[in-house]
DNA sequence: CGCCCCATTGAGACGGCTCAACTTGCGTGG
DNA sequence: CCACGCAAGTTGAGCCGTCTCAATGGGGCG
């Protein structure tokens, strides 16, 4: 998609090229307030930019050694885990200009699998190095802490929508999130294409793909949704909203 | 409990006292692998022993500035959080030894509310102290990273739970994490005296207390457990085990 | 002592799961 | 180019686990 450094025309430096690092999908992550062009630069030359990855590839597995973060830069990524007897639970989806990876920092190898759900381009950024730098510069450290708490508020707002909301509110609960995410990156928050399966949806959503067939179904009767296959069409935001704070 | 840091008797400098910072509730935040004694001395300089806080009593609620961490020195803390319509989901439990309060950092308000579960004391830690003194102890820096990873790690697995098992595998797994936590404290971990009500548990664990009741019921019934409200022994942990995979 | 909160236990209702059949889209090979 | 197989999704019927509602028991505290 965006490139954002090939050696020759290194972007995230200066003037226009700041903007395109500005519509990066690292924007996240090497755009913090305080980051100036010198500081952008140091995270640029520790940044690898790695190759396409396709469907069903795996960035890395559970029990890997823990070396480097990712983030996304085009397609769309899914995160999961497996439990002592196989049972899989599908922990996050990750969509560009997300980061993920940051499991298993605790236990120095990964806890769960990250697999790509599309053909995608990650930027993989060592670990090790990312600490380094941090020690150097404060604003960085400081959105690494930040880009952390982000995944824990939003794992405990997951907790809830598990524990507490129906079919409807779960199914519900991740449109409009996946709907917000859209919106951030200048797309149409009312059109999306599902980058995920029923099958992925379900299980993290802890449904039946079934009950997510019949929800989405349901829903397009009652004129909330247009759904066909993967692409989504949002009717109604209001109703989808209250929804998705049923039972 | 365990008082580290009394301006006289410092702990956490030297010998027989450094000993006593090893069976402080701190020991995981200020123990990591290679902080020396000067560092921790300068650790110790920036944490405040807060005043004991009683059952009910709330160490921050949702919405306010987020400022400091809280390392749980003796008693217990709950955490949850407040939906828009008032829908509540306890978010997590914390024992002695252990850290919270990463939440929030992101969005500059914590994002859920802590209160005791019972009279307890814990070290308030001003964030924007340990971000300076990571700077320049890598070591912390590094802990830091590690401790807020261990919590996303931990809710991805409460993701799992959440999604994948019934009532008994939920309560088994509650349990034989008690357990283990109550074990890495010293305590024996087959007898315990849970901290919280059957609300609680139910409510972190998405279920009623009826269904929690009737499982703690059953399982003394199976001879795995002894229950006697929050007195519970262990009599059968390998079977115990197993229940926690259900379903 | 008596109140109130918490916990336990029972009976019935209901939401989502299981099992099963059918459809649709796509890639492969004859 | 069509036939076929396979994977993914949709829809229906019946079942099961948990929730709801309700009554009762017990322990702590004023």
């Amino acid at each position: 998609m965006v490139f954002v450094q090939t050696p020759a025309t290194n972007a995230c430096t200066h003037g226009f090229i700041k903007a395109t690092c500005n519509d990066c999908s690292l924007k996240n992550l090497c755009l913090p307030i305080a980051l100036d062009i010198k500081d952008i630069d140091r995270l640029d030359k520790i940044i690898q930019r790695s190759r396409a990855i396709h469907i069903g590839d795996h960035l890395y597995r559970s029990g890997e050694q823990f070396k480097s973060i990712y983030a996304v830069r085009s397609g769309s990524i899914k995160t999961y885990l497996v439990d002592d007897d196989g049972v899989e639970q599908v922990t996050g989806f990750f969509l560009p200009g997300e980061v993920l990876g940051f499991d298993g920092i605790s236990s120095e190898t990964h806890g769960c699998n990250v697999v790509a759900l599309e053909t995608s381009s990650v930027c993989e950024i060592p670990f090790a190095r990312i600490e380094e730098l941090s020690l150097q510069v404060s604003s960085l450290q400081h959105h690494i802490f930040h880009l952390m708490s982000q995944q824990i508020d939003a794992d405990n707002k997951m907790m809830l929508t598990l524990s507490k909301k129906n079919a409807e509110g779960r199914i519900a609960t991740f449109l409009v999130g996946l709907s917000q995410r859209f919106g951030r990156r200048n797309l149409s928050p009312n059109a999306m294409r599902l980058p995920m399966s029923r099958m992925d949806i379900g299980n993290y959503l802890g449904l039946t793909i079934e009950t997510v067939s019949r929800t989405f179904s349901r829903l397009h009767k009652e004129n909330i949704l247009n759904v066909d296959g993967r692409e989504v069409v949002i009717k109604d935001h209001a109703r989808l909203n209250e929804l998705s704070h049923s039972h």
